[in-house]
DNA sequence: AAAATATCCGTACACTGTACGAATGTCAAG
DNA sequence: CTTGACATTCGTACAGTGTACGGATATTTT
């Protein structure tokens, strides 16, 4: 018998080889063959690929700073803002996260969304608002990482922008698709360094707190 | 000889097929079943599986109803409020298309995303607003349906949120995840029946016309 | 020491995408 | 009508996938 094999090693080294190959190209015998083990030997700590990929996503999910209960008593806006971005860099650590976020439902994920929640329901939010809040939040952290991470690779760097900015625009004509053509040129030109992630959370922050403040109820 | 084949039932029957099965359960042998043909008959008339998906995403683009020039001038708030609740719907159809929505690239997405700039910029928003607007407004669509496509097929009927909520109370602590057990019980009262998606978008709207009127610059 | 259990892993099977090339149909030029 | 070029279909084959099964070996329990 070779070394003895763990369920944190096998997820962790998944984890791993998800980041830096893609989870498209993680396989049992490509994570065996890190390992250094047999294919059906992982089989005997994790049950299936879709349990493997359940792990992987609670094991990242730890990697989210949970507010303590010091920090929360200062203003839950701070707090909640603070976890969010937490969530949110974490999934752009992850490529492959966002994809498969929503299948899992481990420990460590259910410590932040309840902790999300939390920061909401001791602010004094109804529990409608809370709901509200709660799925307005979480949503917002995986549909614009996943938004980001799509268009990331395509242009991390200036050469890549003009290299596939030159392909898109040659393929379209700027009769048709004017406004297109402009919005391309305006990345080309590098003039989108704003932070959209942040204006977005804050604009669902506001909103919140103005619904609060006015005890509108959720329709 | 069979039948004559084209590219668009194809495409059509991929889509109807991963409507009904879910995309994961396409194959293209899978599919030739579904055309009553080969399955590398279908090679001569899409590239490859990757190419295929792209050619489904432009088809269920073409669902999105794209604002005339006439309601447009009435006013652009109306006409931006009907397109992004068109495309939310359309993804709503088609329960994969979420997923893949980022990678594909053909006219019809074109078409509507370039009517999602031309609101924007004939309404009088800047390069710089329009641009933060066209993504959170993209982005709005692909990640609220995509949340809501995890859930609704675990929700979609009452017992279903009975029978879920009960097996994940069972394995949660309601002293670890008070608030969580909270919000489940809120769910399976059935007291959610908001729509979140419209007042995510009226606050993105709405946000983006407080920007336009007080003339702030993106940062 | 013997039996039970845990762990590892080689083999096999059904499935995937698709490369290759052979078969068959369609059509145009001689 | 014949012939040659091209379009279209599809059978076979191959490498890769997840994983069921059962045998081998180590560890623990009795």
């Amino acid at each position: 018998m070779k070394k003895k094999l763990t369920r944190d090693e096998i997820v962790d080294a998944a984890v791993r080889y998800a980041d830096v190959h893609g989870i498209e190209q993680l396989s049992m015998r490509q994570l065996a063959g890190e390992l250094n083990c047999g294919a059906m030997s992982i089989y005997h700590h994790v049950a299936n690929k879709d349990d493997l990929v359940d792990l992987m996503i609670d094991a990242i999910a730890l990697e989210i700073e949970i507010p303590t209960d010091i920090s929360t008593q200062d203003n839950w806006l701070e707090a909640m803002r603070a976890l969010i971005i937490s969530a949110y860099k974490m999934m752009l650590n992850h490529a492959w996260a966002p994809k498969y976020w929503g299948q899992g439902s481990g420990p460590a994920k259910n410590l932040y969304l309840e902790n999300v929640l939390r920061l909401l329901r001791q602010a004094g939010f109804s529990e409608e608002l809370s709901c509200r809040g709660f799925h307005a939040l979480t949503m917002h952290v995986v549909g614009f990482s996943m938004q980001v991470l799509e268009l990331r690779p395509l242009m991390d760097t200036k050469e890549k922008v003009h290299e596939l900015g030159g392909r898109v625009l040659k393929e379209m004509s700027a009769e048709e698709f004017p406004f297109m053509v402009e919005h391309i040129h305006f990345h080309m030109a590098g003039k989108d360094q704003r932070n959209d992630f942040k204006y977005m959370l804050d604009l669902i922050l506001d909103g919140l707190q103005r619904d609060y403040d006015s005890g509108v109820v959720p329709t």
